[in-house]
DNA sequence: TTCTCGCTTGGAAACGTTTCCAATTCCTGT
DNA sequence: ACAGGAATTGGAAACGTTTCCAAGCGAGAA
């Protein structure tokens, strides 16, 4: 079924009906009238690709979430897809969980489709160097640092992860804790695990400790069972641990249950502290310290990045948002 | 640029690069050898919409997630898209939360670029009725139960709820707990609720007890926040629960924080069982008992009988799969 | 040489829209 | 009654592909 067919049937030509269809002015209320009519009755609708190819318009926005899983990123989806939606951009959201051919495909389909926009939730991206640097569509990293990764071309709004996680570390150094855990950010090389990691080593240097990283730190995938691996071998090494840094939340969430499982007790005698502050930190027993990562205005911000590139045509931005660390019951003083 | 660019400036017809396009047979090595350099020379990429207008195909199958935040989803998500990437089939997918406008919009929108097929994760669709009778696409419901929904045109797979819900609150039964309340389903009327609300009915029916909806019952959307605040509620009103089933584990989530800040203990003084079987039941201190959904079954079923339909046009289905009971450490005996 | 047959090739038509321009109709003021 | 302008309308052209049919070509058979 066709405008065509509902040209013929109406009494009117192509071009009203097409007018009626995209509601603009220059129909009169018969016209628009009658042609909704047949359109109902005919239960018509309309061919978006035979559309789009027409007004060379582009696909919506294409999001992509790297590692399905992990809180953090359902957190800001909400917001974003809300933030958006509230200038009347769709979003068609990618799950990826890490395969390299599987993100590489999925980049190239949705490329493909020329979306307006994208944007990238998740910080994975070092083997994506190459195909990063080709993208001209207006695209911002979410909770990743373009910049320092190397992408002129891409937007990005993130925390700044070294000082957040040095403030962390720093704020376990203050209570006494001079036997700390790292546990988190994955072996490959994610950037957010390295820069978490880098704070965390910067603290330590500002108190005269050099982090071991054979003995003190265990590397994991952001994901329950790494966290509780992960801690469950790093305190079998070293048993003198007075406290644990987890890089993220969903970390914490396995290192806690592995510190249990040794028979210690957090806070008594086995400190942590997370990162991300996702739901899991406000309601674990007990309540877990952590950094605080705004996802809501992380999403905000980068909605309004990626909204005036596609309107003015900004040029690419980095821009940081504020962190807090917020106390809560799974640190002890020493 | 044009196909037909490529096809001026490599001297043949826009035939045979589309066939080169295409990776059809009857072409010759040199012609696509050609071919294949100049596009990679001018950097042409076929428009798909063009395209998709041309063949009549589909865009790939739109997945929705009702509810953002509940790891069950999350859960479902992976295996389901690596189970429909076997066979070719891109995944799409919407994230919805819960606001009956946008939930409109985005299937419209989804519906309007004729995807090949549907999937719906999650149950709130009592609202929805009208425009679900309306699907021909070949779509299935996961985690709800088309057929009980009355919709006769779309697959389904799901557990038994009522049946799991009822062993979930034997358990409890069985080990001699009377006082038990409910908490999570949410008002509206989910459907997923209502069902898991009934199995517990009936399991109390079958032990000679009343669910007394008013004291006992506490409704909550599923989402930490609602669990917590609706345990707190219920503890408030009726002191001497002695268990709490909750209808969901991101709810027991909340439901346990509320019971510790009630100064109660974990199943020292009152007991908690969950239900889906998220990483949350596994890693929480105290481990939660809780219903067994198998994510990955459930999602790789899903997979099947939307790609029977789309192969064969196999007809709507409703396929149940296992749930299971798996004991941990939050059931005390009385 | 001539015929056939199979592989290549070219290009017009079609997919279902939007857009633009020209044509028509409808008012309004004189 | 009529001119002139505004509002409405019709329909051809164009968007960038794929598809199909006809045509070209060469090689082997007769």
């Amino acid at each position: 079924m066709d405008i065509r067919d509902i040209a013929a049937k109406s009494g009117y030509g192509v071009g009203t009906v097409s007018r009626v269809i995209n509601d603009q002015p220059n129909v009169s209320d018969r016209a628009r009238e009658r042609i909704l009519a047949v359109m109902a009755e005919l239960g018509y609708e309309p061919n978006s690709n035979a559309r789009y190819l027409k007004m060379r318009s582009q696909t919506p926005v294409a999001v992509f979430v790297m590692g399905v899983g992990n809180r953090m990123f359902d957190d800001i989806l909400g917001p974003l897809q809300a933030a958006l939606a509230r200038e009347g951009e769709q979003i068609v959201v990618t799950y990826l969980n890490g395969d390299v051919d599987e993100v590489r495909t999925a980049i190239d389909y949705q490329q493909a489709r020329h979306p307006k926009g994208m944007v990238f939730l998740g910080g994975e991206l070092e083997s994506f160097r190459a195909s990063f640097h080709e993208i001209e569509t207006p695209s911002v990293l979410v909770t990743a640092d373009a910049s320092q990764l190397g992408f002129a071309n891409l937007s990005s709004v993130t925390i700044d992860n070294v000082s957040a996680a040095r403030s962390a570390v720093g704020h376990l150094l203050e209570r006494g804790h001079r036997r700390i855990g790292i546990v988190g950010g994955n072996r490959a090389g994610g950037q957010i695990g390295e820069l978490r990691l880098r704070g965390a080593e910067q603290a330590l240097h500002e108190h005269g400790i050099e982090l071991d990283y054979e003995r003190d730190f265990e590397p994991c995938d952001f994901i329950e069972v790494g966290g509780y691996e992960a801690t469950r071998r790093l305190l079998e090494r070293s048993g003198d641990l007075t406290a644990v840094f987890a890089l993220g939340d969903v970390v914490a969430f396995g290192a806690l249950r592995a510190i249990v499982d040794r028979g210690l007790s957090v806070p008594g005698e086995v400190s942590l502290v997370g990162f991300d502050d996702t739901a899991f930190s406000q309601y674990a027993v007990p309540r877990i310290t952590t950094v605080r990562q705004d996802a809501a205005r992380l999403a905000e911000r980068a909605a309004q990045l990626l909204l005036d590139a596609l309107r003015d045509g900004s040029p690419a931005t980095h821009e940081l948002v504020d962190f807090e660390l917020v106390e809560r019951e799974s640190v002890r003083s020493l």
